[in-house]
RNA sequence: GUGGGCGUAGCUCAGCUUGGUAGAGCGCCGGAUUGUGGUUCCGGUGGCCGAGGGUUCGAAUCCCUCCGCCCACCCCA
């Protein structure tokens, strides 16, 4: 028996539509504020990733799918879009286009981690990235969009964390100074953190043991250490968000994965997704596309949903898609004429399911599908020109022309 | 990579402690006479009990190994 691959799932009627919904709801947010679609590959050069995203994070250092095609060229199945996008953005010039580049895009992504609840190999992200401003206008309007998503497809309860994590010039600093502070502090706290203290201490902020929560609080924030041309940005984001009602907490212990982020970190988290209780992640990477060897400076900031996770949140009761109209012809005449009738109601947008069979038996699975009316076609009927419709919630039956019935439908669909 | 929980019918699960080769509910299919669903009643389909090995006269049940799924750590979307 074969079975989709560990981390991997498919995704079936009707929990689809609560996928098409979210992602139809998306797109119109994102056509409001000029963003467009943007598809990349989802196969990418390691080396993208490698540089991009950062050498030393755990994406690339143990989560990549990554293998050696037979070219011996290294590829990677992609972690993440960012960089892809970025990458794009290069290597067409997209610099040279009028105004901010706005792009966004929506597909899989693949990291290899251990599965658990809101976390898969294989998982889908929406996301968008506004190229070629550093003004924290966008930072704000960037924010304000990805929030109108979240409420439009039904999230309640989201909380908005946002944090500033510096640039190259006041970070280095600051890492500096907390790294002298964990000398005292770290070998009083978890074993994790001891490690992290070493390899990566902004790690230690967002430690979850408890014993160590007040050593945290007493550590040195990044907030404390901005520079002042970063102290400002985040002032003014800040500012700005204020100014359009959007509620948010300030976490200077937020940390986040990836490399290339700096300044503006932001991230939603929901109760009821489990651990993995992010829901969206992103931030401004204004040095990205130099890594990625632009000559143009070419700042951006950028978001990602977790599909999987928000859909997890937003799905309630799921009922079955509604079906308009079921035609149960009898006999072979009745067949070839249901069906030309059924092509024709199809073409006005109704949704037509013909079904064979004991008129007892395709009732029982008009009444299953959920079918709104049942039409019925006999001899007598076809004789008439006048069709038996069976209205399924009411059990009202008329004898109708086809016009008539055509008119019926539409309505009912109003 | 490391823990913990769980694998019995399409689905949700009982049976396992105290071994005697499988059950319920739901679903699906059919019937309750002619071209009419939902409710009810009746009948039926359906399982190498996750896989392999061991103990035993006999294993879904006890022991070992493996695999899979889930949750958590880690990390992140």
């Amino acid at each position: 028996m074969i079975k989709a691959v560990k981390g991997t799932r498919d995704l079936l009627p009707p929990s689809t539509e609560v996928w098409n919904k979210v992602e139809a709801v998306a797109r119109e947010v994102f056509r409001t504020y000029n963003y467009h679609e943007i598809r990349t590959p989802i196969l990418e050069e390691t080396q993208l990733f490698a540089r991009g995203v950062g050498a030393d994070t755990d994406i690339v250092t143990k989560e990549m799918y990554t293998f050696t095609d037979r070219d011996e060229t290294s590829v990677t199945l992609r972690p993440e879009n960012t960089a892809s996008v970025i990458r794009a953005y290069i290597e067409h010039r997209l610099d040279q286009r009028p105004g901010v580049q706005k792009l966004y895009y929506m597909g899989p992504m693949f990291r290899r981690e251990r599965p658990q609840k809101g976390r898969y190999r294989q998982f889908f992200q929406i996301g968008a990235e506004a190229i070629g401003s550093e003004s924290p206008v966008v930072d704000a309007e960037v924010i304000e969009m990805v929030m109108e998503v979240l409420e439009r497809a039904g999230l309640g309860g989201a909380k908005l964390l946002i944090n500033s994590v510096g640039d190259h010039n006041c970070r280095p600093q600051y890492v500096e100074k907390l790294r002298e502070e964990l000398k005292d502090a770290a070998p009083q706290m978890c074993g994790d953190c001891q490690r992290r203290a070493e390899t990566n201490p902004l790690r230690v902020l967002d430690c979850k043991v408890e014993a160590d929560q007040p050593i945290i609080e007493k550590l040195p924030t990044i907030i404390d250490y901005l520079c002042d041309p970063c102290r400002a940005h985040f002032e003014a984001v800040k500012q700005y968000l204020g100014d359009r009602g959007i509620e948010y907490e300030v976490r200077p212990r937020m940390v986040r994965g990836l490399d290339y982020y700096m300044r503006t970190t932001f991230e939603v988290v929901h109760g009821a997704l489990g651990a993995q209780n992010s829901v969206l992640g992103g931030g401004r990477y204004d040095g990205l596309a130099e890594s990625l060897g632009s000559k143009v400076h070419s700042p951006g900031i950028g978001f990602s949903i977790g599909e999987d996770r928000l859909v997890m949140s937003v799905e309630g009761e799921q009922r079955a898609t509604p079906l308009d109209l079921c035609v149960a012809p009898l006999g072979e005449a009745a067949v070839r004429h249901g069906a030309v009738m059924a092509r024709d109601f199809r073409r006005a947008g109704v949704s037509v399911e013909l079904v064979e069979g004991k008129l007892k038996r395709v009732m029982e699975l008009a009444n299953k599908l959920g079918a709104r009316f049942t039409l019925i076609i006999g001899d007598n009927e076809m004789a008439a020109g006048r069709y038996a419709l069976k209205d399924m919630t009411t059990g009202d039956q008329q004898s109708l022309t086809r016009d008539e019935i055509a008119a019926r439908l539409a309505a009912a669909r109003s």
